[in-house]
RNA sequence: GGCAGGGUGGCUCAGUGGCUACGGCGGAGGACUGCAAAUCCUUUAUUCGCGAGUUCGAUUCUCGCCCCUGCCUCCA
């Protein structure tokens, strides 16, 4: 069984076939630091992660990079807004994007570039393609890149040229020799951070940077290049058209793109205001809860985010940790397996197919109940369901901790507990349930099971 | 308008040219329990937006229609 990934450059699934045998460079584009992330960088985040841990198990050595857009008009004008320096805002998003990823159990990739960085490869990038005839300085002293000069433009995300202007939502710009035309190398006004460059000084545009980084790490032809839908047109797009037309490599062999969190059936955007940040989510659910959801389906498709989701996101992950916890309580060894259930194995070699999977390992859930349930041996079963929970990042917490969130005090629990104990011995069970009922209005359930009485905060 | 992706049980989410349409949530019944909780078992879509076509056979392929979303400007 081989790995198949749905290619958006080719719009269908093929093969995955590495350049060079067991190794992947993948390119996956992160987020521009001016504000904290929501929940649909969450979902490249954890997507990606899935994905990168997935490569890892199948054996390759993957070089994943992420970057960081750290020069940009929105950082500018966010750090004008708060009075402070640019590179203060971006170290502090940057520092909050690692603990909003490290909360939701991503690992971080093997490079994490960033844009201020790399100017000296931008700047190559963009005085290669100057000398190609593929930029130009425009009138007002931008470096512009000249989309009629790149024969492929539109390749990827299926557009043409002349139907794109025919839309007219393009901007009509003067100094522009075609109006999809975009900047390579921005020129400084008064005050704004800028470096040196051939053309004056300035800072780089956008696109200029994933080129540059990308390459920079992966080289000029690399594995897997990834990101949100939304960035399929233009940034992926002109992304290739640089690199392709600067280097002359091939740039990205394999598009992987996910789709959108909607709310409402509606895209989650920045610009339409209705998205929440990860941080505004995960105080009120656990993160992992956050990354289940983002788990249960299929990554290509639109997410639709709710409360009444997460609810049933963390109702199947109490499920899955259920089943962790009595593991625990039996003292089955929880060693993690790499021989995985096939289905499971052919769902995530299957582009990732982790609904699939997530079946796969509540039927081993259930198989290790009724083991458990019957005093099997379950050794086997265990071994493959903490092999599987590993892989997807999810059941990473300590089971019993796990169910015992909140503000509880566990000490008067137990004493509750105890006291309930000696009732039921007593047999008398008015005073048991009377104790029990007490602490259900706390949000404490009790279970009584054969290795004893166990609480959980609901 | 162009392009892309969708419409599957009460909700959510997979999937396949044909045996019993995957899971999860919720509901119902049962086992277990003093009673619960958890777990297990059974059950919950004559049916996969609508219409036509191809086929021995379509939810799965083709065409048309209806509806939804996204991209076409910054956006994960």
């Amino acid at each position: 069984m081989s790995l198949m990934l749905y290619n958006t450059i080719r719009r269908e699934k093929e093969a995955f076939v590495p350049i060079r045998p067991g190794h992947i460079g993948m390119y996956v584009c992160g987020v521009t630091v001016y504000d904290y992330c929501h929940v649909g960088h969450a979902r490249v985040m954890v997507m990606f992660d899935v994905i990168y841990r997935w490569l890892m198990h199948s054996g390759f050595d993957v070089d994943y990079v992420r970057n960081f857009t750290d020069v940009d008009d929105k950082i500018i004008k966010r750090a004008l807004e708060r009075g402070i320096a640019i590179d203060v805002l971006t170290n502090e998003m940057i520092a909050a994007f690692h603990a909003d990823a490290d909360a939701l159990g991503c690992l971080r990739p093997s490079h994490e570039p960033r844009a201020t960085e790399h100017m000296d490869a931008m700047i190559n990038m963009i005085q290669a393609l100057v000398e190609k005839g593929k930029a130009y300085v425009s009138d007002s002293g931008d470096v512009l890149y000249a989309v009629r000069e790149f024969a492929e433009y539109g390749k990827l995300s299926g557009k043409k040229i002349d139907e794109l202007e025919s839309g007219s939502r393009v901007d009509v710009d003067g100094s522009k020799r075609d109006p999809l035309d975009f900047v390579l190398w921005k020129m400084a006004k008064a005050g704004e951070p800028a470096w040196a460059s051939p053309w004056g000084e300035g800072r780089p545009g956008w696109h200029i940077e994933c080129s540059a980084m990308s390459c920079g790490h992966l080289g000029d032809t690399f594995d897997i290049h990834g990101g949100g839908m939304d960035l399929k047109f233009p940034h992926h797009e002109n992304e290739i058209a640089q690199a392709r037309a600067a280097n002359g490599g091939g740039f990205a062999r394999y598009w992987l793109h996910n789709g959108f969190v909607n709310i409402n059936a509606e895209k989650m955007s920045k610009s339409l205001g209705n998205f929440f940040t990860i941080r505004e989510v995960t105080e009120r659910y656990h993160p992992e809860v956050l990354r289940m959801f983002m788990l249960a389906t299929h990554y290509r498709s639109p997410l639709d985010f709710s409360d009444a989701a997460l609810d049933e996101s963390k109702a199947a992950l109490d499920r899955l940790y259920e089943t962790a916890k009595r593991c625990q309580e039996t003292g089955v060894p929880a060693q993690q397996s790499e021989q995985l259930p096939v289905r499971f194995t052919a769902a995530m070699d299957d582009d990732f197919n982790t609904p699939v999977a997530l079946a796969e390992l509540f039927d081993t859930s259930r198989m290790l109940n009724k083991g458990l349930n019957e005093g099997a041996d379950v050794s086997a079963l265990a071994t493959q369901f903490a092999g599987m929970v590993a892989l997807l990042g999810i059941v990473q917490q300590d089971a019993s901790v796990w169910f015992q969130q909140g503000d509880v005090d566990e000490a008067a629990i137990e004493a509750q507990i105890e006291a309930r104990l000696q009732a039921r011995k007593a047999r008398d069970f008015a005073r048991a349930d009377a104790i029990r009922n007490e602490l259900s209005a706390q949000g404490i359930v009790l279970e009584d099971g054969a290795a004893g009485t166990t609480w959980k905060k609901i």
